[in-house]
DNA sequence: GGGCTCAGTAGAATGCGTTCTATTTCGGCG
DNA sequence: CGCCGAAATAGAACGCATTCTACTGAGCCC
């Protein structure tokens, strides 16, 4: 994290009127961008071009993004809200751990499917871009939370950290594959099935009251 | 696969004249992007720079390579070609599935951490790739026939074979988490044999004689 | 042996991410 | 009120992948 960079803002005390307008400005360069790569994918979505769209210079563009990746990363965390919204308003019903994750994981793709040049754009930069604070992380915990009976991110031991995080990159894996047409939903659902239901086995599950 | 591209010959009946001098210069070509690579990684690996380096123009470089992509997916099949030969001369010797599999992306562990610089850039590449042949898939050829007994890709059942492109995924998601320096080796090691074990539990296994 | 084809070459041109410069705007503070 | 400094702006400039152009040379077929 580099000094003032308007791109994060630590929500300290006083929302200021300059603080509001650059809000603001963040959220519009954001629509802006998601809405070019909706269509079109990343290639669509020019630096030039969301600068333009969103109303402001370059230079203000890099200097809330410093990189595209940056920018990219910013689209996918909306999407990630998205999906934890969904899940905390409609949580997973299934009875097993693995039920539950493979439920949140096809929800996620459904998602994603609906948009196919922004989801492969954005997968594809999540996994490559250098960020501190992980996308993929956060998928984690969203399956911690929904497959394990009270587990979170604190509570979870090393192993089913390590546990679920295998099962979000094995996704993310076949999410590629899929938007490279080398897969179909089913086949993905099986895929995610099969391993989750191995991984995930030994997780606590509430008692059955 | 395009038209006259002399990038991979199709190993038909005569080996010309011709077809060797561009097999020469395809690997020169390789060569030169490897060694580059592995100082500097992919930036420092310019096209300009490779086809100085290999004695070629510009323009004969994207012949034989249409995109930079492609030249690092070369270089990774260089890679994977090591590894193979390797497997082969000194198969791993684990008693168990897991253990056989976790031996071999061990191995490429090692291998691959000699040239953190070509290793980031190679694994991303590989991620990234939208290639006929995904280099995944020959991981996880390599891992059915290390880890179970008499499988390999024909051979292998649906599941079976999920369940090795499963960890296939995995190893390479942990290996860019190192690159990051988000892992330390042994935590990988730690995560593939827990992922490994839940995944290939069920793999045949020779008799035990 | 002459023309055809096509790999090869040198190098200019294009596109887009990123950086840099000079200038302007504006909220807050003495 | 007037000034300071941060944030914005327009736009040029730069670097590198990729593309395009015009030219050369060597194998090949009749």
């Amino acid at each position: 994290m580099t000094k003032g960079a308007p791109g994060v803002q630590s929500e300290s005390a006083s929302t200021s009127l300059r603080t509001r307008s650059q809000h603001q400005r963040r959220k519009r360069i954001v629509q802006a961008a998601a809405a070019l790569a909706s269509r079109g994918g990343v290639e669509a979505m020019q630096m030039r071009t969301v600068a333009e769209r969103a109303g402001v210079a370059l230079g203000t563009l890099y200097r809330y993004f410093p990189s595209k990746m940056d920018l990219v990363v910013a689209v996918v965390g909306e999407e990630i809200d998205l999906l934890e919204g969904s899940i905390e308003r409609r949580p997973p019903t299934a009875t097993t751990p693995s039920g539950r994750a493979v439920d949140v994981l096809m929800r996620a793709t459904r998602g994603l499917m609906r948009e196919p040049e922004l989801a492969d754009a954005l997968i594809r930069s999540l996994i490559i871009a250098e960020v501190d604070t992980p996308l993929g992380d956060r998928m984690t915990g969203l399956l911690l939370r929904a497959a394990g009976h009270e587990l979170s991110t604190e509570t979870a031991t090393e192993e089913q950290y390590a546990l679920a995080g295998a099962l979000a990159s094995v996704w993310v894996h076949e999410l590629l594959e899929m938007l490279r047409g080398r897969r179909t939903y089913e086949q993905i659902q099986r895929r995610i099935e099969i391993v989750a239901t191995r991984l995930l086995a030994d997780f606590p599950t509430p008692p059955s009251a």
